[in-house]
DNA sequence: TGAAGAATGTTATGTTATAACATATCATTT
DNA sequence: AAATGATATGTTATAACATAACATTCTTCA
């Protein structure tokens, strides 16, 4: 992968660190596991990887997570399970991509889209349902 | 209004800021405003406020905003401007509604849903092109 | 009135994020 | 190779956001 090229040392090991971990990391997580001396080189790696598609934040969460580089920011949502802690991506959903006409319709130009709905999975739900 | 009479000192003083102020504000800023002693104080208040659903935070500007007590929180959309701070409230917007029934349809069952699209609003975007 | 509960005050601390500046690393030109 | 400039990393301090733990005051109603 070309992108991959580009990454220097630290952004390699936050990107690694958000892979084994697979799930929503706080930046202070992230610190400990790369063994980096503040927390600025962790915010910046992050940056990096957000601006590249790698990573994003999840506002609601505080933390951060690895995401397949073609999803497009803003036809991105996260259904977060506040249960098992699992994340179901929901990639160019139509709903998503209505939300944004609805906007533009209002003349609203839209940069970025936070999408977070919380709530619990499948497995979750019918886990409770059984005991 | 009846659900008015239930608010504390404290949590009226807390909605005249956010109300006075009528776009998000931070806990601190409203800190100021109130002149409460302590940042707890503007955190209980905020708590039953949005319990109440008189106010809702912002999870992307960590800010917290008045909102219509009518309006369900999980099918709100804010329409953040970048530029002016001017907020624009998507409420039961059908759009929301397909997005949470698509959920539905994977066995997701929502609890709480942050939607917050940034950019910027119609004025903004036009006094842009006008320069 | 005086106990119980609710609200508020106080202090300390935890957590997340960035500012400001110093040093190191690496490629390019001379 | 030495000088230059650009990018990356390190270091320290602090800003900004949020909660824990416990003390005190204020209501309320038996
Ligand atoms: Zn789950
Ligand atoms: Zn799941
Ligand atoms: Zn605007
Ligand atoms: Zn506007």
């Amino acid at each position: 992968m070309d992108s991959m090229i580009r990454l220097t040392s630290n952004q390699r090991k936050v990107l690694e660190v958000l892979e084994q971990t697979g799930k929503p990391i706080g930046a202070y997580a992230i610190l400990e596991k790369t063994g980096f001396r503040g927390a600025v080189q962790v915010y910046r790696a992050l940056e990096k990887l957000i601006d590249l598609g790698l990573a994003q934040k999840l506002e609601s969460l505080h933390a951060y997570i690895r995401v397949s580089p073609k999803d497009e920011t803003e036809l991105t949502a996260f259904a977060i399970c506040d249960h098992c802690g699992h994340i179901h991506q929901l990639t160019e959903a139509r709903e998503i991509r209505q939300l944004h006409e609805c906007l533009a319709q209002m003349d609203f130009a839209v940069c970025r889209s936070v999408i977070e709905i919380h709530g619990a999975c499948s497995t979750c739900v019918s886990s409770k349902r059984n005991k």
